[in-house]
DNA sequence: AATGAATGAGGATTCATTCAT
DNA sequence: GATGAATGAATCCTCATTCAT
């Protein structure tokens, strides 16, 4: 009897891995054979499952972004009042989880990543938008027609806070990152909608 | 006597080879013979000249840092009012010259250089001191004990403009990256020392 | 199920083609594609199996003081007396197979090669352990005390021979190698134990 | 004015740092620049003067043989008996000065060189015929028609003894390695002319 | 499903050698 | 006489990818 079913748990295992291997190595610079062994596999089973290098970086963007969106919802949940949507938003974005030196690392790359891949460039495109919808959402009713201009700037700030931490290596300070975001927020909601 | 003096003008080619490269192709995956053949030179030479690929991007990140650093002091010698210092480090921070594509790309390829070069690290390091030194510097007089606090978001916030500019592959704005980051600014001066 | 256990075969044949290259060439200056070629593989595969140059070469010494030792073995077999002992040693120095100019050259390429390598000089250091105590072994009933000092030259005497081989390319002629030690070790014998 | 009279200087400076280095690494895999730099000049000169790398050997063996050849004829000077004219052979062959590790290791490499390059190998035979003609003029008188055997023998002890040291790395013990061949050329001559 | 085997293509690096000055 | 400049030709090694089993 053939293993059944063995594929996503496969691809999961292969997409964890790369994830793990980048953020340990800093670089996209990571070969198949890495990766595949930190997944318990062969190099060529990961071939098979995904096709190429490229398509299991597109596939671990892709989970990135998928586990995010899911932090981003989860915190949604909580929040019954604009102020605290947004707060729920900027918090999730500096979960614990995403805040690992490994996670922010890899971010970092796929960010450099979506300049050769079509793919990439499409996926972390759809989260920017996505994060600045959210945000421009939690910001309407607090500063009207500002909320535009704020969201794309809460936006920048959290990607600022995050390239900065991928430096220095110090281990990342969430809670810092967090008061950083919202300070300025708490700025923009004091002046409201004038 | 042999033709002389050729060195200088080697390594500079050099370097803005480096930088043209990675920006056209939006990695460090560049091989030295591209870089070489760009410069209007073999491979050899560049080896000769600086050792090793990892040297030549090293130099590439000093020779980008030293432009900045010349356009912030540029920009900072018209400026006579703590505003206008402000103000003038983050139109340098965002010329046209430092928002060129390429130049946002190679930026961008160099935090990631970072993670593996120490070399590199300590330069973009002294790269953050210094801008977030400036902008403290500036800010003083306006905000006060805030100072610190807020240069670290404005600098957040540039680097933040940054890391979505070389996504999208649009042609980069930096009027409207200007406008973000000094709206912000504004913001924290209306606030003023309170 | 893959294909299976092709590993100790390619080793093998690579291991008898990195021999065969240096007994041709004379060097140790051979490249590692020559080496895989002869062995009727990619130069790739070379480097799977042996992680490196260097490490092939290593291999080859193991593998030529392997059947040397073999030899020696065999040799011993059928010696029943102190005296044809050592006539074994020797004459299984001196095996056509060990005496083919291919061989011969090897050999002293090894001797060069442990100069610059840890493991090379290790492997050579134990050959040459060996082959004095057997030696030593086989003498100590026929010349006693001297057995150490005689074991000694015939043992330098037996290299010394080897090393003017590889010179003037002429067809190695193993029976007068053989007769040139063998006179001296009777004259050893002659005088005895005095 | 032209510096005159260069030309010896240089060649024999970088003769002699051949030899050290070749020596100082244990093979031939020294670079014509690290020849060069130790002898003081630049690359490009010592091609001047040598043609190629393979001549810059070349001109080393030669120079060797010349410096063995003037300390035998400056050793058989004082002799003036047949067994003095051997051992002054022996002891020349062995001399401090042919027997520091640098020198031993020159000597081995040589002989490898010897299977590539035809000039080396010319060398090295003229070398070998020399010194087993001046051991047999020495041997005649004292062993008789033996003399040629003889002869031989002691010329391979001789380098056997050398290819010996090259090993281990150990300081070169040349009184012992001096004793080693004679103590065998006693023998001989306790033998006597039968 | 899974993998050992195998390779082609490419890339950093080295080096002997040439040349203009 | 002397050398910095320059390069073509290697060479080792890596790696994504394919394939037979």
């Amino acid at each position: 009897m053939p293993k059944i079913g063995m594929e996503p748990i496969r691809r999961e295992a292969l997409v964890k891995a790369t994830i793990a291997e980048i953020g340990e190595h800093g670089t996209l610079d990571v070969t198949v054979s890495q990766i595949a062994q930190r997944a318990g596999m062969s190099s060529a089973l990961a071939h098979h499952y995904f096709g190429g290098k490229e398509q299991i970086f597109v596939a671990a963007i892709r989970y990135m972004l998928g586990v995010y969106a899911a932090e981003v919802r989860g915190a949604l949940v909580m929040a019954d009042t604009p102020a605290t949507r947004v707060e729920a938003i900027v918090r999730a974005s500096f979960s614990p989880r995403n805040f690992r030196s490994e996670t922010v690392s890899s971010w970092m790359n796929f960010y450099v990543l979506a300049q050769r891949s079509e793919e990439a460039e499409r996926l972390l495109s759809i989260y920017q938008s996505r994060l600045r919808s959210n945000l421009r959402f939690g910001l309407r009713p607090l500063v009207g027609a500002r909320a535009e201009a704020v969201a794309g700037r809460v936006a920048a700030l959290i990607d600022g806070v995050y390239l900065r931490q991928s430096l220095g290596g110090g281990v990342p300070d969430n809670a810092r990152a967090n008061q950083q975001v919202m300070d300025y927020v708490e700025l923009e909601l004091e002046k409201g909608e004038k």
